[in-house]
DNA sequence: CTAGGGTTAG
């Protein structure tokens, strides 16, 4: 037991600072001379911790306090409390530093009161480089990045942080200028790049980024493992997990979570079993196994993935919309609901997993009500609320509600909806499926910036509305702006093809496609090939690509073949062509209605 | 020695 007043108070702030709490705390209860600082360490522990009512309570016991006591009082109710309480306190205070004013401005960041926060920023009496750092990170925290950069370019003087933040805030090439602007890096500038670029499918240069690193980075290691497990680069992934020689939590989460991305339930059960001896689970590593179901789509994995639910020590908000979106895609609609109806809290995300589940069971238009029941439920509606409504409406073709959430979209004037133009896209698809293709265009012309998802939503469109021609030419400017086509584009050009009978360029796309692009043909495109070919009469080549193709012929490719036999006498239908007998009750239909044609 | 900003996982 040190006996000064101060070497108690060196050790017990320095527990405090690495989250030693319990030791904090005994060495506190065994002092014999408390002053204001050693009461003051053990507040700004648990004001650190979120653990509010016991800093409240502290405070209360305290014999006397000074600003250090109100500072850090003000900071846990900035993160924890309501703008009320936060409100009050500040109002009592018996000095306002600048570190105070920093706290209002987090409360207001915390819900999303951003313009209240810029205003509360510009009232303040003097300013310093964290207080600007607090703004920016707010706004490039609700998607507000206009905002941010222009903070950023008036901030007086920039520190590590500063720069820091906007790393972690801009895509992959900003992150990058903003890394070599950077006059020096810190160990968590390097982790921010690091997983910049894992967030940008760039996992080969977040690997060689993370050799580079002078010294072992936790975060920056358990980012790369989490960026080849979003790539399904699996065994990667565990190569690196397997070399660590410190891990924690995160490390485990991140190893599992690519487990169960791939589907390999067996595997991520096996580390979720073996880290309750080595590491601490947390809730996170429970939420990590519930979306297993929804890569494999194996009834037994939903029941295991239940069966994880209920034994969960500890429940959160994520927990609640992972078994909910397990539903949705087991199409268990109904279970669904019921849980819906039981949650103790609903987000957005909860409410956009209600979505799924209707629209994956056919109810496209109680699906797209999601959207008005939620605004009545005081949750505000976010790009993914909007992007699963405007789904429903065009699969209902539904286009008095499109256009009605259209101008709610419109309306709402929110950056945080912009979202990479993925509403926007969404729009466009939406109109397309309501067969209003002039407000499709509309909206894709209306795009500030165009990617290639949106330009493939517009091909899609074009196709679809039975614009071929124009189909193709979207397809050329898309690739003249710059955007190499990807599978997905693929199918939307090839579907265009077919529908207007080109057989010769249909084929000439397949081809590319494999030859130039290196895109290995799925399933999709296989069927619009085989359409194609069908649809020409050109039976031989469409049977040929059959037996070649790798997958096992379903339903569709036979019917493309069937119906391009329509009309044919009954000798001259080819042997290949299904019989009778082998066919279930849709295509049964359409070759009885072919030997009727055929007379 | 104590108070405000940036670091990983669902």
């Amino acid at each position: 037991m040190p006996s000064s007043t101060l070497s108690c108070n060196r050790i017990i702030s320095g527990f405090a600072r690495n989250g030693h709490l319990e030791n904090a705390k005994s060495l506190f209860d065994a002092m014999f001379d408390r002053d204001v600082v050693s009461w003051n360490s053990i507040l700004g522990a648990y004001s650190r911790h979120g653990a509010t009512s016991e800093a409240r309570e502290v405070f209360g016991k305290m014999p006397a306090t000074d600003g250090f006591s109100w500072s850090s009082m003000l900071s846990a109710f900035a993160h924890t409390a309501s703008r009320d309480e936060v409100g009050e306190l500040f109002d009592k205070l018996p000095v306002r530093e600048l570190i105070s004013w920093t706290s209002m401005l987090h409360s207001c960041a915390r819900d999303g009161r951003l313009e209240e926060m810029q205003a509360v920023f510009w009232r303040f009496p003097c300013w310093d480089v964290i207080c600007w750092n607090e703004v920016i990170t707010a706004c490039a925290r609700e998607g507000h990045l206009s905002d941010a950069l222009m903070f950023h370019h008036g901030i007086p003087a920039r520190d590590v942080v500063t720069w820091n933040i906007m790393v972690r805030a801009l895509a992959l090439e900003g992150a990058v200028a903003a890394f070599e602007r950077m006059p020096q890096h810190d160990i968590v500038s390097w982790n921010s790049m690091v997983h910049a670029y894992g967030l940008a499918g760039e996992t080969g240069s977040a690997a060689r980024l993370l050799q580079q690193l002078a010294c072992f980075s936790l975060a920056a290691t358990n980012s790369v493992i989490g960026a080849y497990g979003l790539k399904g680069q699996v065994e990667e992934a565990r190569r690196v997990f397997d070399a660590m020689l410190h891990r924690n939590t995160v490390s485990w989460n991140s190893m599992v979570a690519g487990y169960v991305r791939a589907g390999r339930v067996a595997e991520a059960k096996l580390l979720f079993d073996a880290m309750a001896d080595t590491a601490k689970r947390d809730v996170v590593s429970w939420n990590t196994m519930l979306p297993a179901f929804t890569v494999t789509e194996d009834a037994a994995v939903l029941e295991l993935v239940e069966e994880c639910f209920r034994r969960m020590p500890f429940t959160s908000q994520a927990s609640w919309n992972a078994m909910l979106h397990a539903y949705a895609c087991g199409g268990v609609t109904q279970r669904a609901e019921q849980l819906f109806e039981r949650m103790p809290e609903k987000d957005s995300a909860s409410w956009s997993a209600l979505a799924s589940a209707r629209l994956l069971s056919g109810k496209c238009q109680s699906a797209a009500s999601v959207v008005a029941l939620m605004d009545l439920d005081g949750c505000k509606p976010d790009a993914v609320s909007y992007i699963s409504a405007l789904e429903a409406c065009g699969m209902a073709s539904d286009l008095a509600q499109g256009r009605i959430l259209h101008a709610e979209i419109v309306a709402a004037d929110d950056p945080a909806l912009q979202d990479g133009g993925k509403v926007a896209t969404a729009l466009v698809s939406m109109y397309s499926r309501c067969a209003a293709l002039g407000e499709a265009v509309a909206a894709f012309d209306g795009m500030s910036s165009k990617n290639l998802v949106s330009w493939t939503a517009m091909v899609a469109a074009l196709a679809q509305n039975g614009f071929s021609s124009l189909a193709r030419l979207a397809f050329w400017r898309m690739e003249l702006n710059g955007f190499t086509p990807d599978s997905i584009s693929f199918i939307s050009i090839l579907s265009a093809c077919s529908h207007a009978g080109s057989v010769e360029l249909g084929w000439s796309h397949f081809v590319s496609m494999v030859g130039d692009y290196g895109i290995q043909p799925g399933l999709d495109h296989y069927a619009c090939v085989l359409d194609l070919l069908g649809r020409a009469g050109n039976l031989e080549d469409a049977h040929e690509l059959m037996d070649a193709m790798p997958f096992i012929p379903g339903p569709d490719s036979r019917t493309s073949l069937l119906s391009a036999c329509r009309g044919l006498p009954v000798s001259k239908v080819p042997e290949f062509v299904p019989h009778e007998q082998e066919l279930d009750g849709g295509e049964d239909v359409l070759f009885v209605g072919i030997l009727a044609a055929a007379g």
